[in-house]
DNA sequence: CTGGTCAACTGGCCTGACCAATTGAGGTAC
DNA sequence: GTACCTCAATTGGTCAGGCCAGTTGACCAG
């Protein structure tokens, strides 16, 4: 049943033992888990490192840990589980591509929506973005504003969810050391120039165009990326202390 | 409604206010953050709780905790985070919508790309599937296999992930309990009938078709839903963002 | 200046204990 | 007999202190 656990951060081995157990049904949804002290001895570790293995699955939504009552199986299948060590899953370029498909539908489907409200909600982060482009923080800031406002035209908060996360995902390490070389205020200001061209075919309640424009957009921006891809990794930023990416830090 | 307060644990007041340091700039991208020891000191709680806390981030991909050297601040907005207790999920409805624009747009592209393999990988989801409509957490299985197959076939993993963490969004228990409602073997089998016109039109490489028959899917699979537990959803209906309170059930 | 060693960090994990919430069995009043 | 109450066992939540292992940078021999 429980084996026990071999090296390499214990807690997360034992998530993962208990995580398998979940998806293969060996413990079904909605049963109760062996109690804390009894998983410890059962998996021969102690029970602050159960504990900390409990704590992964239930932030992924896993099990439900009711105070004094116990630890539930809530569902089955491991849910999404923010960026943190899956880098060799999806590289940039897969994201961007798959930016394009969803956001280009969002786009098509916004510009039959768009009221004066949300046009103006458009036109104020682009005017933020034109002020900041040499603040490499806060452009950032207005770009995803931007895309999710898109999103937020269609006035569905799931859409407004899913595409500020997959924006979001360009900040894992390895990525954000890559866009630290190609971004600058030249590429801030073509990607804002693609931003305008998206908000004037949404405005203009031209779908295939605002569809066009979000793709043209999202390809730019790959090529962009591509452009800078010979030269990975030349200096370093201003508290960088020489730590390479060494991209398996935490992978599993 | 009854107990606002939850009573909070520890861990999670800790990871919440060090969640809000990242997200106010107060903690900057790279930065290091006090050792353990330190933080425990300055938040007077105790180690343990600390480290619970810091893996919390750590799955949520805020930072990066590196064994004999620090933790330090990965990225700023915090995104994802899947739930289990968050009752931030969007209602069916709202969530059923959303996987109507992004699932199209998936089918569509997945017609011209079909191969022969790709067909094979969802018939055997579609036989699967009309052998367990009688098995509730079966069928659900198959049903997933088929929409996250379809993604697949696009062959970019950032779709066949997000695919996938939408259709296990219904899991949650709120909407657990109502679909036990209106799920059946009838209904599957409804269900199983549209897979197979969304099958056969990506079969025949027919973009438009497949499109159609993914969107027609998903809006039955709402009407479903709606006929019978409608009456609580009636008010949100398209163009609404509203922000509905709808307060998960902590327990059901 | 180069290369290697070592000691002071830092996180990883453990033992053992006590507190607080939940829950159900058993007792009491009606 | 039923309804309510009490209470103790069970379970998660937190704490304290300690040792081990990896990381890092200063220091010293060459």
């Amino acid at each position: 049943m429980f084996s026990p656990v071999e090296s390499r951060r214990l807690y997360r081995q034992v998530a993962d033992q208990i995580r398998l157990m979940i998806a293969s049904g060996e413990l079904a949804v909605g049963q109760r888990l062996p109690a804390e002290r009894d998983l410890a001895e059962q998996l021969s570790v102690s029970r602050p490192t159960v504990r900390e293995a409990l704590i992964v699955l239930e932030v992924e939504g896993l099990v439900n840990i009711r105070m004094g009552s116990g630890i539930y199986v809530v569902r089955q299948h491991a849910a999404t589980v923010a960026g943190a060590e899956r880098e060799p899953v999806e590289g940039p370029f897969e994201l961007l591509q798959a930016r394009a498909l969803i956001e280009c539908a969002i786009a098509e489907e916004a510009a039959g929506r768009a009221k004066p409200d949300d046009i103006a909600l458009l036109d104020e982060t682009l005017t933020r973005m034109g002020g900041v482009v040499n603040d490499a923080i806060a452009v950032l800031d207005a770009d995803r504003a931007f895309h999710t406002g898109i999103a937020a035209i269609v006035g569905n908060a799931t859409l407004i969810r899913v595409t500020g996360e997959m924006f979001d995902m360009r900040m894992t390490p390895y990525f954000a050391k890559l866009a630290s070389h190609f971004e600058g205020p030249t590429t801030w200001r073509s990607a804002l120039d693609e931003h305008r061209a998206i908000r004037d075919a949404i405005a203009a309640g031209d779908a295939a165009g605002a569809k066009a424009a979000m793709r043209a957009h999202l390809t730019m921006s790959q090529k962009r990326f591509s452009e800078s891809f010979g030269e990975e990794f030349s200096g370093e930023e201003e508290r960088g202390r020489n730590k390479r990416p060494s991209k398996g830090t935490t992978k599993t």
